[in-house]
DNA sequence: CTTTACATACCGACTAGTTGGTATGTCTAC
DNA sequence: GTAGACATACCAACTAGTCGGTATGTAAAG
């Protein structure tokens, strides 16, 4: 074998997906990308054949860490309780513990500024965030359903589209907290989403 | 005064808007805005000093009507009930009777396409977003103040927060509308947001 | 163990095309 | 005629991508 790439690949990726974030992918020149991670073109297109290679390298990686995520944390929720509704709450919990700790804005969503700059991107890349989001829906939506069955709704609701909120609340929650440059934005957020499902399906009494 | 040059004007403007939520600022080029308006360079550089220029145009001319838009449906919902709460409840009820006639996803918000840019405005620019969310937060909050002392809260919430849900439903929703290409997220998430408010206020039985 | 062969990793000058912006002229309404 | 509303030609800087070449590692033959 020879020698090892893996590294300068990642920190061409790294400074990328920095660079992409605060201006944009259209607005991110290659040369910026290697002067931030102190490599050469030659580099650069010895690991990526194209910027939209590029592109699809970074979202394909964002995607698969956001997708540990959502599995890693749904399946410490189902081990910390048995009932579904409670799980649920404690997987937006979890999220919740982390969006504490944060002391300044997230960078925000990769899904989100690629979607701002739909036209530069072939439908391979938006594909991959098409399906993420599809993901996310279809485990809370089948995490949701059991906890209606156990604790049917005090108000009628949609499922599928509350099972979509969570990826409204965080897209919403990154731009926001952006804006008006306030890390809490996002916890606060996260706290009147899982407000709302309590009452949802609390029992009346 | 010579030949009038507004249409002209609004014309870049538009086809620029379009470009921009598709593309993003920096994927669009002077020249791409020229041929969709139907305009030469001459007449951009005589009404726009710069690039910067029309992004400042732009932004306060969606904020505008943003704030047009805020107010005149705040006003009908106060006009329409007496208690406060019920007006925060027709005031999102407007703005889900129009989110409802969407055949297809909203091209999406200005403000969340300048913010994933944010590092190619002047705080010029990015100072007309914040201050327009912030406005939103001030009008928002004072209507919710009111709802609570009315009718107080049968779960601890904090009201600055729950105002901001507003633009983070939307913003969050405008997003991934575009994502599953689906105008309908829009209105679900507008009354899911209806619901929580409903909730959270509405008198214990 | 050393030489040869070959593969991957990387360098940096160069190019073809694009982009924001300018210079200058023309037309039109008053 | 003059001032604003355009049009056309043009430029300097930038940008994605190329290309010939070098450095460094592995593996097998001798």
């Amino acid at each position: 074998m020879p020698r090892d790439g893996t590294m300068t690949r990642t920190r061409i990726m790294d400074a990328a997906e920095a660079l992409v974030l605060e201006r944009g992918f259209a607005g991110t020149p290659i040369d910026e990308v290697l002067s931030q991670a102190g490599v050469t073109k030659g580099a650069f297109f010895h690991h990526f054949g194209s910027k939209q290679e590029l592109a699809h390298a970074l979202i394909a990686r964002f995607v698969e860490l956001d997708l540990g995520n959502l599995e890693s944390k749904m399946g410490r929720a189902e081990k910390l309780h048995r009932d579904p509704l409670q799980q649920l709450l404690i997987f937006v919990g979890l999220f919740l513990e982390d969006a504490e700790l944060l002391a300044e804005p997230s960078t925000g969503c990769l899904m989100a500024s690629y979607v701002y700059e739909a036209g530069m991107f072939d439908d391979h890349v938006l594909a991959v965030v098409h399906d993420n989001v599809l993901i996310w829906r279809k485990r809370l939506l089948a995490k949701l359903e059991e906890a209606a069955a156990a604790h049917p709704p005090r108000v009628h609701v949609d499922l599928e589209s509350l099972a979509d909120m969570a990826t409204v609340v965080f897209e919403g929650a990154f731009v926001v907290s952006k804006i008006v440059a306030d890390p809490a934005v996002l916890a606060a957020q996260l706290e009147h989403f899982r407000n709302y499902i309590e009452l949802v399906f609390s029992d009346p009494r």
